[in-house]
RNA sequence: UCCCCGAUAGCUCAAUGGUAGAGCACGCGGCUGUUAACCGCGGUGUUCCAGGUUCGAGUCCUGGUCGGGGAGCCA
């Protein structure tokens, strides 16, 4: 006794003149006359079934016209090729086995809001699109963590639940942990994980983190998902080296085996081809003097024209600046050395300049923003320690941070990318909520 | 937190301060090639909430709620 489908519908090819039997779900149907065509979806493609009256009993004709949208029904018939059907093949209809007729199905094949999706959000992922885009999410990370481990790093998971803000700087979430205080939700793994770089050589952890900002646009969401490899004896060279190779395997990884998803979404892919390493570096001084060259001409910026803002050197850019920015590449771009007092307090500053440290922001083009932030860390305990107090953080927080160093400390480096942003900007799709599947934002956390 | 915008049928949206409407969805009927099918028939509402102005408010005013877009912050 088996309920699996005899075949699944992305190799229905293979079996052009055979009798098959699929499972899943009814996308759309229509009928006409003595024929129901329906359109079903089994969570790797979709497929036409046509029943044609004459040829099955009265039973199964009735059965596929009782048939509603998302119905999960068993279907069995021949396979064949045909033009006239969507993806040029269709069963030939024999057998229909409804598993469960549904009821009227909330989300129909018209236009409808972002309020309402976003309500029936767990509905709202069996659509043709919002599949793609979930696809390309799994192929990112697959990609991301297929790379890394390729390369040697061990996965080194870190936790969720930390007893103070590991960076000192954003808002997070807090709850009680028992007697023994407020715990707070993980903004980032990265504190943890240089732990791992000092067992393993090469690490990287990946998992959600939680950032209890106020913010309201496309890039951002409370709860995503970020992978963090940190890796020993490298300098911020070395870093955005493996950064421009880890980036551009994932992007030729998903172009190789995600086109129809692409296509799906009508992604233009020739942008995509050119992500191959080397990655331009420009420094955080060479971008301002950009912007305010740019600024003194009236240059906007999209998606809708404001005038580029100049900015002071020493200030942190804007999100218009980064568009800027990112629009004069064809290919991501590294900003380093950034003003110290605008980074994290882990920082290693540059020799000679310290005013600026070593680090990067890796900008996506068209407009989706800083998709990876990474840096050399410090690795002198008493300049450490020294920055921890600038920063107003308690040192005793610290005390397991700084052993670290105070037992075989070697220069490291590492980087985080947010797997939402860079499967946005891949998939080319306009707003990061519908890269993962359930957005948690400032006014949502249903469902 | 700040700025801008919105809320009317299950959905997407109309409606000079004067009878609450359409398309889709849904139901029934028709059609042997539909692709968001088409044709005919069918019913539908706390106009987000609470006040106010007015002979009369979906429409104007005040406050609130919920949501959308952006800023800042960042992945």
């Amino acid at each position: 006794m088996t309920l699996l489908p005899t075949t699944y519908i992305n190799q229905i090819g293979q079996h052009v003149g055979a009798t098959v039997t699929l499972a899943g779900w009814v996308y759309n149907k229509t009928e006409k006359g003595k024929l129901v065509f329906i359109q079903l979806r089994d969570g790797t493609g979709t497929i036409q079934c046509v029943v044609f009256r004459k040829n099955v009993s009265e039973e199964v004709f009735a059965a596929a016209k009782s048939l509603t949208q998302e119905s999960s029904v068993r279907i069995t018939g021949g396979v064949r090729a045909d033009e006239r059907a969507p993806s040029g093949y269709e069963i030939d209809v024999t057998a229909v086995e409804p598993v469960h007729v549904a009821e009227e199905y909330p989300i129909t094949p018209k236009e409808h809001g972002t309020e309402f999706l976003m309500e029936h959000r767990h509905l709202h992922v069996r659509s043709a699109k919002q599949h793609a885009l979930l696809r390309i999410r799994a192929e990112v990370i697959a990609a991301a963590e297929g790379f890394l481990n390729d390369n040697d790093f061990i996965r080194y998971d870190t936790p969720i639940l930390t007893p103070v803000a590991a960076e000192g700087t954003t808002n997070l979430f807090a709850t009680q942990y028992f007697d023994l205080g407020t715990a707070y939700l993980a903004q980032t793994g990265q504190l943890y994980v240089e732990s791992g770089m000092m067992s393993f050589g090469k690490v990287y952890c990946f998992g959600p983190t939680f950032r209890a900002e106020q913010s309201k646009t496309r890039r951002h969401l409370t709860e995503f998902w970020m992978i963090e490899p940190e890796m020993a004896f490298a300098d911020q060279d070395d870093n955005m080296v493996l950064q421009e190779n880890f980036v551009s395997a994932i992007v030729q990884r998903v172009l190789a085996r995600r086109s129809a998803d692409l296509a799906t979404l009508d992604r233009d892919v020739t942008a995509l081809a050119n992500v191959k390493p080397p990655f331009p570096r420009i420094s955080y001084d060479e971008a301002v003097e950009r912007i305010n060259a740019a600024a003194a001409t009236g240059t906007t910026v999209q998606p809708d024209d404001k005038p580029l803002p100049a900015i002071m050197w020493g200030e942190d850019f804007g999100s218009p600046h980064e568009t800027f920015l990112a629009a004069q590449f064809d290919r991501p771009v590294f900003v380093v050395n950034y003003p110290t007092a605008v980074k994290a307090f882990y920082m290693q500053p540059v020799d000679g300049r310290p005013e600026v440290v070593h680090c990067a922001d890796l900008l996506a083009p068209e407009g989706y923003g800083e998709i990876i932030g990474g840096s050399q860390r410090i690795h002198d305990m008493q300049l450490l320690e020294a920055r921890i107090r600038e920063h107003g953080l308690n040192p005793e927080h610290y005390r397991w941070y700084l052993d670290l160093r105070r037992y075989g400390t070697v220069p490291h480096s590492g980087f985080g990318m947010g797997i939402e942003r860079c499967t946005a900007w891949i998939a080319g799709t306009h707003h990061i909520r519908d890269t993962i599947a359930f957005p948690r934002q400032l006014y949502r956390i249903y469902p």
